[in-house]
This record gives C-alpha cells, sequence and structure tokens, in this order.
DNA sequence: CCTGAACCTGAACTCCGGTTCCGAATATAT
DNA sequence: ATATATTCGGAACCGGAGTTCAGGTTCAGG
C-alpha cells in the first residue's frame, strides 16, 4: 500500500500530502488521463519527488482509490444501518453511484479489468462486498427484492449506470428504468 | 469516407481488401488496443500501405465501424418488419447487442464519447436512429414498453448491457433484469 | 515489350508520456 | 554550527506506437 512509515521528515509528509491531494483532485476529474508532470506542477513540486513517495503512478492511482474505497465502505456500513431494508439499499445504491459520478479515477478501477495491481484494495474492497451482500440479503428477505436478486447484480447494474455518465444525469434515468423495470401494464 | 474511389489499380483493390479484412479481424478482436503493425503483417503488407489507402489509424477504424453501422441498420430493418412490436424490440435489442459482443472496435465507438471524426457514419447513424424509435413508438403504442420509454432509452439500455460485457455473457442477465423489473412482489 | 505512373516496403523518424538520476537544497542530530 | 542523511528538482532518458519517405517494384496502356 505505499504505507506511510513512520519517521518521515516533516517536509517529506508535507510534500506527500500535497501530491496526495493533487492526484486525487486531478484524477477524479479526468481518470487515468491527467500525467504525472500535471500532477506534479499542481503540488508545486517536482516529478521526481512524486516517485520517490510512489513507485508508479499506478501505484499512485491506487493510492487514490484505495481512499475512496474507504470511504465508499463507511458509506456501505451507515447505509446498513437504516432500519427499512429498502432504505438500506437505495442508499447504498445512490451513495455508490454518486461516488463514481464524481469521481473517474473511482469510475476508472470498477469498469475496467481486474487489474493485479489494484492488491492494495483487495482487503477494502471485500469488506464493501460483504456488506453489500448483507443489505441485499435483508432486501430480498423483505420481498423488496425479486428472491433470485444477487450481490452479482448489484454489480450489474452500477456497472451499467455508470457506463451512462457521459454528461448530463442519464445515469439517474437508466437507475429508475431498472428499479422500476421497463415493461408496460399489459402482460 | 474515404471513398473507394473508382479506377484502382487492381493489386490496390485488392490490398485494399486485405487491409479491410485484416483490420476487421482485429479490431473486432481487440478494439482500438491493435497497433498498425500488426494489421499490416496480418493482411501481409507493409505500414506504408496500410497509409496509402487510409490517411489515419482513425480513418481506419472509421471504415471498420461504418460497415458494422450497415449491418445494423439492415438488422434494425429487419426487426421492424416483424408483425409482433414486442418481438421486432427485441429482436432489435438483441440483435445489437450481440454485435456489440461480436465486436470490440462496434462497443469501442458506441461507448466512447462523440468523436466529431466519426462524421462517416453520421448518415447511417441517423438512420439507425429513425428506424429504432419507430420500433420502440410501436411498443409503446401496444402497451409492451411502459408509456414514458423513449428511443433515449434504448441508447441507455444497451451501454449499460455493454458495460456488462466482461467474460461470460453476464449482459444477458442484466438485460433480463432490465426488462422484468428487479422489484420484488411487495409492492 | 517498354515506359511512366501508381503502388509497395519497412527502416527511420516523431511525438508523447512515464521514469530515472544526480547535483543542489534542506532537515535533523550532535 | 557542522555534519550527514534525506529529500527535492527537473532536464535527460527511454520505449512504444503512429506516421513518413526515399527508393524499389508492379501494373497497364501504347
Amino acid at each position: 500500500m505505499t504505507a506511510p512509515e513512520r519517521s518521515l521528515r516533516a517536509d517529506a509528509r508535507r510534500n506527500r500530502e500535497a501530491v496526495l491531494d493533487a492526484a486525487a483532485e486531478l484524477f477524479a476529474q479526468r481518470g487515468d488521463a491527467v500525467q504525472m508532470d500535471e500532477i506534479a506542477e499542481r503540488a508545486g513540486l517536482g516529478v521526481g519527488t512524486l516517485y520517490r513517495h510512489f513507485v508508479d503512478k499506478r501505484a499512485l492511482l491506487a493510492a487514490i482509490i484505495g481512499r475512496r474505497f474507504e470511504a465508499i465502505t463507511t458509506l456501505a456500513r451507515a447505509a446498513d444501518e437504516a432500519q427499512d431494508p429498502w432504505v438500506a439499499f437505495e442508499t447504498l445504491l445512490y451513495g455508490y453511484l454518486e461516488s463514481a459520478e464524481a469521481d473517474a479515477a473511482f469510475r476508472f478501477a470498477l469498469l475496467g479489468p481486474e487489474e493485479p495491481s489494484w492488491n492494495d484494495i483487495a482487503a477494502e474492497k471485500t469488506d464493501f462486498s460483504a456488506i453489500t451482500e448483507r443489505i441485499v440479503r435483508r432486501a430480498v428477505d423483505a420481498g423488496r427484492l425479486r428472491e433470485d436478486f444477487r450481490a452479482d447484480d448489484f454489480v450489474l447494474i452500477t456497472r451499467g449506470a455508470m457506463a451512462n455518465m457521459t454528461g448530463a444525469g442519464a445515469w439517474r434515468r437508466h437507475v429508475t428504468l431498472v428499479l422500476e423495470g421497463i415493461r408496460g401494464p399489459e402482460l
């Protein structure tokens, strides 16, 4: 995880933070497309410094994504707190998607193939999955989700919504359709 | 459209065809990721020849995508022939998605942002949209699709499905969920 | 057949963005 | 205050992928 080892020189710690902040901002806006030089400039540092703190561009990206994943996990935990199973489900779903909407890097990680390099995140991911599973089960048991709904389907739905995050809030319409079903009144 | 102008030398026409075939095959498999040298090799030609026939990699890609778009338009026309509006709709939907599944380049064009360079295809696209619109209207009028269903929603659904074209036929599950709706029996 | 135009080849070139590296700058311990 | 280990800066480096171009080759018309 490129751990923030103990005992970094004061300036080093400060710079590390600056890098992380700059990267978070830029990656959130344009995902993988931002280049190292940009991040360095925005952080007011030289590129070399980025590489002192993160082996790779990938490692930096992973650090950022890791953060978002923690956030989302917290959010999921909160959602699970809701007494109403449907509220819990909707809270999770929309929370997840709104995060994705706000962060291109997050989307990048979620939509792309399973990079083995995201290993750092594996733990958080497992955590999140467990909570999702529980929330889904609750909603199913309460009859608010069709019986055969599985946690994997949550992934399907979110991927689908994320694919519609172009411009205006089209993805909300997509989710609405999914939630209500598109079949008409007859039959 | 990099039109196949009249009067190409015999070998030139033959080579052009070879390029197109090689490109179609490779682009279908790996989308934008294939490189010019690969295409040249597979076609048994030098890279220079590719550039004699297509200004750009983009132009070559566009040519390929144009083909698929013609095919899909034909398919749509056929679907519209069905007497049953729902059959027409389903035929269109699955035909479209199966094409997308079989062709990464097609997916690339459909999922990416509106490249102004795809201008070549604009005509076909308009055509296709018109047919889709008609098919959707028919299904709505027959009460098989919810009243407020719009042609734009077709795009939403297909984008969603395409985002789930990773590995096994997950996208079919996705479409099933969308079609049937995910809400359970209670309310 | 001969000849010129059209065409082909593929090594070389260009551009781009990640990564390296070492002298200069800075922090911390003594 | 000095010494020494860390850290920083950013020009230079490098590899990859698209694109070009100076010959050599092939077609087609006379």
